[in-house]
Parts: structure tokens; sequence; C-alpha cells
RNA sequence: GGAGAGUUGGCAGAGUGGUCGAUUGCGGCAGUCUUGAAAACUGUUGAACCGCGAGGUUCCGGGGGUUCGAAUCCCUCACUCUCCGCCA
């Protein structure tokens, strides 16, 4: 959520911003600063009754305290039409509050200057490309004939048990799901980030905290009795962690990792994008999330790209790095970078990897601060990205490194898979 | 699931209707002393909002009520803890 304090002071930037996701903001933020002022006006007001008030129970106190009570029961007078005044301002000020919130969710966070303006996918800039499109002597097999051969992934028992997109993993494919799972984890270690292991569900002020709440509770798994989401990835409880906090200085920089299963109901989600491992409702992710002063941010993003880089590089994957333009950018992220390995059986790229910087968007609705050399709270920024979500990996894994009697496990992952070969 | 007890500032913990945003201790910060540190001593130390400022307002788990006045009384919801039951 926007800060109502940056809107009153750089409106005209922020409408400038905000175009590069096709969005006319200028109605709407004028809207919110009307309203902001008569919320200031209405605020001063009953502050001022409030301050009358106290001041006559104040005094109503000693004149009961010294015996006057004639004149204590004429102050008291005084008081009910006080009231009257007061409980219609508070709820004229209730009311500003509740619509200025309101206006403010409806906006999405404003794109960084790097972020190039545009619709869709098709405005997206690529910033970086790695490795070749691997040929084959023969005909590719796509990730679900390939997972069906080697006996590696049952949709169908996942289907009778569950339901569409909760696949059974067996055999060699339950252990690279876990080879995959560990050297992610080892991997962000040994960048340095924190390994938490987190709760997979969450209460509503987390997903409020996140921004998965509200509007977007449709893609989240609802547990009625309890009032717990399941979450749809490890950012939501992680980042909550810090809901709330004020860190006590200027310096600090924290970085967590964590690995959940990920639930996501997709509605509306259709066709041949279903297919196989690429869209699931539960599926694995290994998530990076930090938080940073705002000075260090950039250098944060760019550290956690590199991470990513490397995890596909280790992979021996073809891969290459977008950076969205406004359009397709997620409606918290202020710049996002997608990583995407080329699928040669499919021919497409698969997102495999989201990195983001949020800057202030999530610290606003979480409240995390830290005090600044002045002792005075200041957002915090919050960064997060996948590091990485297996199912479109394994896809690609599968496809890209098989031959003609099997899958061949790339070097990095051996040591967690204890084989070498699927066949 | 049953019964009971709780929820107060970073933490611990007072406060049962009137200058209480809140005694005190610990912790933090600053200073005195010290070559330095520790100890001791002194001072200081919650957050948000409105206002150029002076200052004002709000917040004692959330919401509502009683009252001139609520941390304190009432209602309601949430959560935590203890004991019993069940159980990985």
């Amino acid at each position: 959520m926007l800060e109502i304090q940056r809107i009153r002071a750089e409106k005209d930037a922020l409408v400038k911003g905000l175009l590069k996701r096709n969005i006319q903001a200028e109605s709407t933020l004028d809207e919110i600063l009307a309203k902001d002022v008569e919320w200031r006006a209405a605020k001063t007001d009953l502050d001022n009754i409030a301050a009358e008030m106290n001041q006559l129970a104040r005094s109503i106190g000693d004149l009961f305290k010294t015996g006057k009570q004639a004149e204590a029961a004429s102050l008291k007078e005084r008081t009910a039409g006080l009231k009257v005044k007061e409980a219609a301002l508070k709820s004229t000020v209730d009311k500003l509050e509740d619509e200025i919130t309101k206006l403010l969710y409806t906006l999405p966070n404003v794109p960084n200057e790097l972020v190039p303006s545009g619709r869709d996918v098709n405005d997206n800039e690529t910033v970086y490309e790695q490795g070749a499109t691997p040929t084959f002597g023969f005909d590719a097999l796509p990730h679900w004939d390939l997972a069906k051969k080697y006996n590696l992934i049952d949709f169908e028992l996942g289907v009778k048990v569950t339901g569409a997109g909760f696949p059974f993993y067996r055999g060699k494919g339950a252990k690279l799901q876990r080879a995959l799972i560990q050297f992610f984890l080892e991997e962000a270690s040994k960048d340095g980030y924190e390994e938490i292991q987190a709760p997979l569900m969450v209460n509503e002020a987390s997903g409020i905290g996140t921004g998965q709440l509200p509007d977007k509770e449709g893609q989240m798994y609802y547990m009625k009795e309890d009032d717990f989401y399941m979450i749809p990835t490890a950012e939501v409880p992680l980042t909550n962690i810090y809901r709330d906090v004020i860190l006590p200085g200027p310096d600090f920089s924290i970085k967590m990792c964590g690995y959940t299963p990920c639930f996501r109901r997709e509605a509306g989600s259709y066709g041949k994008d279903v297919r196989g491992l690429n869209r699931l409702h539960q599926f694995d992710k290994v998530e990076i999330v930090r938080v940073e002063h705002p000075s260090n941010t950039a250098q944060a993003l760019e550290d956690m790209m590199e991470h990513v880089k490397g995890l596909l590089d280790k992979l021996g994957l073809q891969f290459r790095i977008l950076r969205l333009c406004g359009g397709d950018m997620g409606f918290a992220s202020a710049m996002t970078y997608d990583f995407e390995v080329y699928s040669a059986a499919q021919e497409k790229w698969l997102e495999v990897s989201s990195v983001s910087r949020f800057d202030t968007f999530q610290a606003n609705r979480l409240k995390l601060r830290f005090k600044d050399a002045d002792k005075k709270s200041q957002l915090c920024h919050t960064l997060n990205g996948s590091a990485l979500a297996l199912p479109r990996i394994v896809a690609a894994l599968l496809e890209n490194h098989q031959d003609e009697n099997g899958i061949v496990i790339p070097e990095a992952l051996r040591p967690y898979t204890g084989f070498d070969r699927i066949d």
C-alpha cells in the first residue's frame, strides 16, 4: 500500500510512474487527497473537542473533591452538547479513514525508474541469456511423457486421491524432489540466508501483511473452522515474521530462506498451460526473503539475481532473465526479474523464478520499520524471490537432459540424489 | 473436548473509577568515575496521528457499552497459559 505522505508530497511522480502499468491514477489520487484534506480538518476539530472534554472532566473531578456539587452539575450539562458533536465528528473521521484506506488498497506499487512501460509479456525486456537450446537426434518427449515412461510422477493417482494439480512423485521422482530442495537450501545457506521452517497455514493478519488479502482470497485455500489460510508461498510466513516490528537501528540486513509446499487454487486457469507440471495446486518451492535498508535495496536485488543465476547455471539449464514491464508486474512489486528456462520438448519458455523488490509497499502494510540515525521510524524495504520453484525446474531437467535411454542428472545435483541417471 | 487463570511499554511486573501513557526492576542510550572495561552513581528511554511551532489527540489484546471521567466497571470476540481427557 502506498503511503499517504508520499501521495501528498509527490503526486505527479506517482501518476507518471503508474502510467507504466497503464493505470490512469490521477483521479484516484486526487480523490484520496481531497478526502485527506477533509480528514485532517475533521481530525483537528475532533481533537479540539476531545481536549475540551478532557479539560471539563478534570474540572468536574476537582469540584467533586472540594465538595462543590452544584458547580460540577452545571459543568456536566455542558459536556452533553460536546458529546453529540464528538460522536458526529468521530463517525466522519472514521468514515473518511475507511474510504481513504480502501482507495489506497486499490493502487498497485509504483514501478522503479528502470521498469519499461508496457502492456504484457511482449513488452518485457530480456536482460540476460545463458546456454544453448539442446538438440536431440531423436524425438524429445515432454516431461509428462517422460514422467510416465520412467514412473516418476503419477498425475492420475493424484486426481484419485485429491484432485487435479496434486501429483504423486514416486521412486526416483520423489528422490529428485528431495534432492532439489536440499540443493537449493544448501546453496542459499552458503549465500548467507538463514534457513527457516515456517507454518504452512497463516492467519488473516498475515495475509493482509503481504498483500494476499483483501481481494485475492480466492487464490488461497481457506480453513473455515479455524480462519486459517494455506500459504501460497513461503514469502507469507517469512515476511510476516517482521510484521509490527521496529528494528532498533539503521544497520541491518535480514536474509531468510525457507522450503515449503505452496498451495494455490489457481481459479480460472485452463488449457495447455496447466498440462503436466506447468501449473499445480500444490508444489514445492524454496524462497529467499530479505529485509533491507532502503539504501541497500538495489544491491540486494542484484545479489538475489546472481544467486538464482548460479542455481540455474549449476543445473545446466538454458535460461534467460527478463525485466518485467509495468503491465506484467505483480501488484506489490516495484521491479521484478523473471527467470525462464527453455523447455526443449514443449518448445517454450517456462517461468521458474521471480525476483522482486517491493520497497516500502509491503513494509507499510506490515508496519515494518527501523530507527534511523535520528531515532526516527522509517519503513524498511522488503524483497523476495524463488530460489527455486520445483515443478518447472523438474520439467526442464527431464526434458532438456533426456537422452534415448533416460535422463542425465546434472553433476551438481548428484551428491543429493545419490544417482546420476534416471532410466 | 472439559475446567480454571490470564492478556499492561523491549522484557518482567504494579496499578480496581479522577492530573495514569501509566509505580518499580531489568534491558537500551548518554554521562560521571577509569589508561580502557566492568561495577557503582546520575540522567534518559513506548508508538501513531494532527500542527510551522507552542501544543493537542489516540493507544493498557480487538470491538462495543456505562460514566462528566475507564487500564480499572459491564457485554462480546480473539488469543495465551495451567490442570484433566485424547493423541504424533
